[in-house]
RNA sequence: GGGCCAUUAGCUCAGUUGGUUAGAGCGCAUGCUUGAUAAGCAUGAGGUCCCUGGUUCGAACCCAGGAUGGCCCA
């Protein structure tokens, strides 16, 4: 065998690592999720912090609804929540994350009447409670397993907190003696969004928008011989005794038994029409429109008057005994209808209001199924949504019905039984937020807080100057009990908060096993809870009964600050709430009036809010539209840190895509960082904590490898800090293409393959690079959980050393830069650039010459053979500077001949034993032979 | 209908106070390499900066109107 054909391959320190280069995540990251549980990571990371006096830095959790699977946009919220953890856990800091989740409520409520096939009516209370307990803690365990399934399971998640623990449900009840002592806390009647199938008052958050096609009549309110000289002097009108009416439109002819108004715009024109033989007044604006509804000929317009010279005028009931008034109000539109609004104060919000205002009675005669009761008249007992045909019959056969036709519109909706909502008149506690300057406080309190996106603080403002009266009773059973009583002789409400802590004190007594600790207020009676000598502020009396009214849940996760924070003895407020955009106006802010009413500021320093998942189109995703993506299905086909990775490199903030080719691309880049993980890996073989190079003693090209490593870390770390998740994933790709991938670690190809195993230059090498694997280990963590945890153990046991877990690592603190090694190390990338660069030869085929100007010449004659080895060519013939002009390398036919071994062109044949080799590998061959 | 937000390459995103030829990564095409090899390198193509109008010597950027999409409301 000729020395010639020799294969020198295996004298070569080859990359040599046991991590895949295929990922496999779906197959192994639930082991990963094990191994995190097992060691207890996290806990262990939290001690060591706080032990070294690390800053608290509080995540405070929105708890999810425990019903129902996790979707794509639950995952982008936990995969954020557990990003900003670790970010902080690996900073130092005590990041203290107690997950939670919101239990009570209607929707299990609903769910669990289905599946046992009750009625909620006929159900034993404290039976359907038990029995809603279980289902809730069935979807909490399942939730729970999802989240570390996907690596979010940094945080206390063998303690949640929990809405319907005993100690949470007392500080429920104890806010709500607080907020009445200071008077915050009032019961009112009030028109209010009511469910008639599921009988109970419903929150704004409890409704859903959707298309809804609802009867449209346009009805005549005739004015009697009383009436009619007033109404028609203020057109300037004689009175003909031609009929005369004022047409209204409503989409509710079911409201009419309530009609106690007629609502006009005080700034329209309203005319009086005659019209086949009847005069009819309505605004100028729609007149047209109307009468072309009405076909009946030709309409005349005879006078006309703004809508404020009517007021207080009035006109007739079309089908009950009474008058109906003439008022104004700005909310009047002129877009259709009629520019007449048929008022009752019963059945809408802008009704009550003007119903306040000018002292109408507040009719409600409809009971809480949807009856009519015998205040209806004729339609006493009919379902309402039956009666509207009904009624419309009768109008018609009076004479009074204008026009019938259907009308599509979006309708207030029930959010659990889907059915069309209705506004009810009823007695609900309320709080106050115009009492005792609440808004104003809560207003002031959001001025505290830091938001991201920065324009988050417009939207919250907005969201507390609009709230409305926060009604925050519901009649159901599965929830904390509001603990008022009812005055047995005078029928007063009265929340009395020496009773409402008592019975908080009762429940905290309780342990969790035993069960719903809030059962007491159904089991006990009054006397179990009530102070002595409780009496009726209203007529002194002293017998009292339990209301049976539950707080609204939205009430109850309002409270999560206290329940959770302040009674776990945790920092308040928290550093941080992060949700989706839609907890403007939930959860951030019913957290911010409980707050802002018992603690006067904002239970949060920071507020980051999230964008909503959509299709690949920028469209909403919906099941029944076929764009929805399963999260267990994305999970199973691509792995959690793909997933991952998709949100990192999305901009939260705003609005999310996700779609198949979405996800590929995401694939792609997730698999150049972790080729660039194994890489790292392979060439770190054979290095050990003994022959790690200290820096200062590294060759040139590695210091400045690790100054530009620096620069990077800290600018990433402080990306990580301010929570610009994106900003750090680009930082994060553009180093590992950039700087590693096409440059150092192919430059530093040569000296780890050639050099003898334990050359102190390869040595060098190797220690930058561990610097560098560390660093990109810690920087991936908190998004690539699961594949940076992978390397870091595939790392030589040795060199992991005390960081058991790649969290245990620090994250990088930012380092003053070096500008002039900064600006060097990018100029040499330029010129290796320039010769990769240059056609068909290339590499070692090259020699260059290199022509830069001061004060890089002196700093490339300081890198001695390293600038050589930086542009990858077989021998550098000089270095000039240049007096001017962009600085250039120009390249040359090698000359020699090409090294077996090394591939370097240089002279050949020294060792004659080796002649295929240059003097440099034949000495570390006959080296390495010496040793076999 | 209202409030807030978004719209830049096939995809995800940059684009500093208005100022040369609007950038990066991925993808795509072509070539190289076969000692990171189900990898690596190089080169290249690819843009009506959503539209219309305005301000300006000059607009992706400022102003007005509109379109599309999203969230929240009505």
């Amino acid at each position: 065998m000729s020395e010639s054909a020799r294969d020198y391959r295996s004298t070569l320190n080859l990359p040599k690592t046991d991590f895949p280069m295929r990922a496999e995540l779906p197959k192994r990251e639930p082991a990963r999720v094990a191994w995190w549980t097992e060691h207890q990571t996290y806990r262990k990371r939290l001690a060591r912090n706080g032990e070294q006096g690390g800053a608290p830095y509080i995540l405070h959790d929105g708890p999810p609804y425990a019903n129902g699977d996790m979707h794509m946009g639950t995952f982008l919220n936990r995969f954020l929540k557990d990003a900003l953890v670790k970010i902080h856990l690996l900073d130092g800091r005590y990041a203290d994350f107690v997950p939670g989740w919101d239990m009570h409520g209607l929707p299990i409520e609903r769910e669990t009447l289905k599946h046992l096939k009750l009625d909620f009516r006929a159900a034993d209370p404290i039976e359907l409670r038990r029995a809603c307990r279980e289902r809730a803690l069935y979807w909490m365990g399942r939730q729970r397993e999802q989240m570390l399934r996907m690596g979010a399971s940094f945080g206390r998640f063998d303690e949640p907190y929990m809405t319907i623990a005993p100690e949470y449900e007392a500080v429920i009840v104890e806010t709500l003696a607080d907020l009445a002592e200071r008077d915050y806390l009032y019961k009112g009647l009030r028109s209010t969004l009511w469910c008639v199938y599921d009988e109970t008052a419903l929150a704004e958050a409890e409704i859903e928008y959707k298309d809804h096609t609802s009867p449209s009549v346009y009805v005549r309110f005739p004015a009697n011989a009383a009436q009619r000289p007033a109404l028609l002097e203020k057109f300037g009108l004689d009175d003909d005794g031609t009929p005369l009416s004022v047409a209204i439109w409503t989409t509710t002819p079911w409201t009419l038994p309530a009609n106690v108004a007629i609502a006009l715009s005080p700034t329209a024109t309203y005319g009086v029409y005659r019209v086949a033989g009847e005069d009819i007044i309505v605004a100028e604006a729609l007149a047209g429109a109307l009468f072309e509804r009405m076909a009946a000929g030709e309409a005349i317009l005879r006078g006309e008057a703004p809508g404020s010279d009517l007021e207080r005028l009035a006109v007739r009931h079309p089908f009950l005994d009474r008058d109906s008034l003439v008022i104004l109000a700005d909310y009047v539109e002129l877009e259709t209808g009629t520019g007449a609004v048929h008022t009752a104060p019963g059945h809408g919000e802008v009704d009550f209001e003007s119903g306040v205002q000018y002292g109408l009675p507040i009719l409600n005669p409809v009971d809480g199924a949807g009856r009519f009761t015998a205040e209806a008249g004729p339609y006493a007992g009919m379902f309402i949504f039956e009666a509207n045909a009904r009624i419309v019959d009768d109008l018609r056969a009076a004479g009074l019905l204008i026009a019938s036709e259907s009308y599509d519109h979006s309708y207030p909706h029930c959010w659990r039984c889907k059915n069309p909502v209705v506004y009810r008149a009823t007695a609900q506690w309320f709080i106050g937020m115009d009492r005792h300057g609440l808004r104003e406080r809560a207003e002031r309190a959001v001025h505290d807080v830091e938001f991201l996106p920065a324009w988050g603080e417009t939207r919250m403002s907005q969201m507390v100057e609009n709230h409305p009266e926060w009604c925050v009773s519901r009649q159901r059973a599965w929830g904390t009990p509001i603990p008022a009583v009812v005055c047995t002789a005078c029928n007063e409400s009265l929340l009395d908060p020496a009773l409402a802590r008592n019975l908080a004190q009762a429940m905290r007594a309780r342990s969790f096993d035993e069960g719903n600790a809030s059962d007491l207020w159904w089991t006990e009676p009054v006397s179990a809870f009530a102070p002595p000598g409780l009496t009726c502020p209203r007529c002194g009396g002293t017998a009292f009964e339990k209301e049976r009214n539950i707080v609204d849940i939205w009430f109850e996760s309002g409270v999560s600050w206290r329940a959770v924070l302040v009674e776990r003895g945790m920092p308040f407020p928290a550093d941080a709430y992060l949700e989706g955009g839609d907890q403007y106006r939930g959860w951030f802010r019913s957290n911010l009036v409980t707050s802002a009413a018992v603690r006067d500021r904002a239970p949060y320093k920071s507020i980051i809010a999230h964008g909503w998942v959509v299709d690949q189109h920028g469209h909403a995703m919906h099941k029944s539209t076929g764009n929805y993506m399963a999260t267990d299905e994305a999970i199973a086909k691509y792995g959690a840190d793909v997933l991952r990775l998709w949100v990192a490199s999305s901009e939260f903030t705003g609005d999310v895509r996700l779609g198949a080719n979405l996800l590929d691309n995401v694939s792609n880049v997730y698999r150049n960082l972790r080729n660039r993980l194994r890489y790292l890996l392979g060439a770190l073989d054979g290095l050990t904590p003994l022959s790690i190079v200290p820096r200062e003693e590294m060759e040139p090209l590695d210091r400045l490898a690790l100054a530009a490593l620096d620069a990077f870390a800290g600018e990433v770390a402080e990306h990580y800090r301010a929570f610009r998740l994106h900003d750090a994933y680009v930082a994060l790709t553009r180093f590992d293409i950039e700087d590693l991938s096409r440059f150092y670690l192919d430059a530093l190809k040569d000296r780890l393959y050639s050099s003898a195993p334990d050359a102190p230059r390869r040595r060098s090498a190797q220690s930058a690079l561990f610097e560098i694997f560390r660093t990109l280990c810690v920087l991936l963590a908190p998004v690539l959980s699961f594949t940076a945890e992978e390397a870091w153990q595939c790392l030589d046991p040795a060199l992991r050393g005390a960081a058991e877990s790649v969290f245990d690592l620090e994250l990088p603190t930012v380092s003053p830069i070096d500008e002039a090694q900064l600006a060097t190390w990018s100029l040499l990338k330029e010129l290796r650039a320039q010769v990769a660069a240059s056609e068909g030869i290339r590499d070692f085929q090259l020699d260059a010459t290199i022509d830069v100007q001061e004060p890089y010449y002196d700093r490339f004659v300081a890198l001695g053979d390293n600038l050589r080895e930086a542009l990858v060519v077989s021998a550098l013939r000089g270095v000039h500077a240049a007096s001017n002009g962009a600085p250039t390398v120009v390249v040359v036919p090698a000359e020699g001949e090409k090294c077996q071994r090394c591939w370097k062109y240089l002279p050949l044949g020294v060792d004659p034993h080796h002649p295929t080799l240059d003097a440099t590998c034949a000495a570390i061959v006959r080296e390495l032979e010496a040793k076999t």
